[in-house]
Parts: C-alpha cells; structure tokens; sequence
DNA sequence: CAGATCGTTCAGTATTGACTTAACAAACTG
DNA sequence: CAGTTTGTTAAGTCAATACTGAACGATCTG
C-alpha cells in the first residue's frame, strides 16, 4: 500500500483517540476516507494488518455514529463500506448531542447544591451558559456548512 | 460528601472520558467546578478517594490544559487549586489547534495521493473545508462567548 | 541542625481495554 | 443437502494504562 496513505492513516488514528474515539475505528475511517472505492471487510482487514473480528467491531461502531455507511454490490454476498455523503453533519450533531448531555448535568449539580455555596452555583451557571451557547450556535454552523459544502468558491448572497 | 455532588463528579467522570480525557482528571475538574473555595492536594486526594500521588499528576495536566490553576495562601506551604476564570474559551481553542491539526494532515494525505485517485481527493477536500470552516468560525464563537459571559441577560446590540 | 510538611517522581502492580483465534449463524451454490 | 462464504459473537490472551506506596528533594519550623 502506498506509503503515504499509511501514514495518514496512523495520524488519523492517533486524532481520533485525541478525540475519544478508538483507534482503530479512526484508522478505518481514514483508510474509507482516502479511498477511491467502497472496501469489503476482508479488505480492510487486510490493509490495516488487522483480524477481521476486528474491523467488523470497530466497523459497526462507525456505522452506528453514522461516519460510514454500509453498502452492497449486486451479485455479492459481501458488504462493502465507505463514508458517508456528509458525516461532518452528524459529527456536529453527535458533539451537539453530549454538549446537552453535559447542560443536563451541570443544571441538575447546581439545583441539588446547598443554597450556601454560591461560588458553586455560580460556576456551574457560568458553564452552563457555555454549553447552551454552543448547542444554539450549532444549528447555525450546520447551516452555513451546508451552503459551503455545495460550492465552496461562489459568493452568493442567498440566505 | 453531599451524594448529589459525588453523582454529578461521577458524570462529569464519564462525560470527560467521552471526550478524550483522562477519567479522573474529569472528576477532579468537577470536584473544582462545584466546589466553594480551593483546595488542596490532600483535600481532593481525601474527596475522591484516590492517592495523593494520582491527584498531582491529573492536576497538572488540567493545569497543563489551562483547565484549572493553582493559587497560594498566605503563610501556607500548600498549592491550592481552582478552576481558572474561563476554563471554557481555552477549551474552544484547544479544539481549534485540533482542528487545524486534522486540515494539515488532510491536506498531506491530499497531496500525496497519486493523481488517479479522485474520489479519494475530493472526499478529503471535502474534509478539508469542513475542519476550516470549524476553525473560522470558532474566532467569531469565542467572540459571542466573551460578550455573553458578562451579561447573558442585558439585550445589547453593541458589536 | 533535627524534624516535619508538601509535592513530585519512580518502580511495581492491578485493572482496564483491545485484539486474536475459534466457534457459530445465516445466506448462498453445487 | 453437503459444503462455502461472510459477518458476528465469545472466550482467552496480551498490552497499555492508571493507580498506589515509597523514596526523594525542597522548604519551612523549632
């Protein structure tokens, strides 16, 4: 395999576990994202010098997160996978999700607190008014996402 | 301990590891965050049940991270530790120096792709614009974050 | 200076987590 | 139906990770 397309594929996996997901699961994102064609399990298991036990796991879990998709050739029994159309979206949305995961938490800490620790309170308020930014500012990237993703170097105006 | 404020340390545990974090620098940064005053070593050792020795390495790599800061006492040898002023706007461009982490790998792996593999090309493109997008838009984030931080309630129209 | 306190580091250990092999279930082929 | 092929699941193994206890250096106190 192309020495290159290697080393991308260990960088992103290193990123990926920066990010919390597993290692693995980056590395095959990284592969399906510099591919040229939808690759069957076997492949990717061949290429990352891993089990296929492996790549099924690791492969299910990015399916379920909704990076990479699933699909079939007519007259094969074997499934093929790649990346989605757009799974940046569906990242945002995931990151959306636990930002409100996170505000859910924080307001339930502040209400059980004692009246009397007001710095508490306070800092939770504060972090609270963060995350509630970020899941308001969310739609709006999504959106502007959106129109860029189409055609990226027109300047139209249309909102 | 209050039961409501270990449960929230808890959560606030596994949401941290979520996102990449060491599990029990994630408990510690919510020990701070709902706490009333800074403490010491020993006290979050003694809060959190966990050894002197695991707490002083977690620390400082929340400290590290510009997450928490240590403040001192007069006429007391200990380090005491607080969550900084705005753990959060570090937070944001934390994630944007990943963000452009993620452009330069992808922008590598773009360029090195042998010419024949256009799929491969444009999805990375793809991936290109989108983490340049994030990091664009996260300057004009942190700017809304510093207005609202202030005053969330006052209607200002100042830009 | 002797003793005490505090934070850090290091070696050892335990626990977690991931990978592999192998068995299994389902869907196809002759 | 016997035999393949393909994907998933489970048990066992191994490596990575995080924690602990102890030792150390530094700073303060009598």
């Amino acid at each position: 395999m192309e020495e290159s397309v290697q080393q991308f594929i260990e960088k992103m996996g290193i990123l990926c576990e920066k990010d919390g997901m597993a290692r693995s699961a980056g590395r095959i994102f990284g592969l399906l994202l510099a591919s040229d064609r939808p690759y069957s399990l076997d492949e990717i298991a061949d290429k990352l010098q891993v089990s296929k036990a492996s790549v099924s796991t690791n492969a299910r879990m990015l399916e379920q997160l909704g990076m990479i998709e699933r699909v079939s050739s007519l007259g094969d029994r074997r499934d093929f996978y790649r990346v989605e159309a757009d799974p940046w979206e569906r990242i945002l949305r995931v990151a959306q999700g636990r930002w409100r995961q996170m505000l859910h938490v924080l307001a339930d800490a502040r209400e059980a607190l004692p009246p009397h620790m007001t710095a508490g309170k306070e800092r939770l308020m504060h972090a609270e008014r963060f995350h509630q930014l970020l899941i308001d500012e969310t739609d709006g990237l999504v959106a502007r996402w959106q129109t860029l993703r189409a055609g990226p170097g027109r300047a139209e105006d249309a909102a």
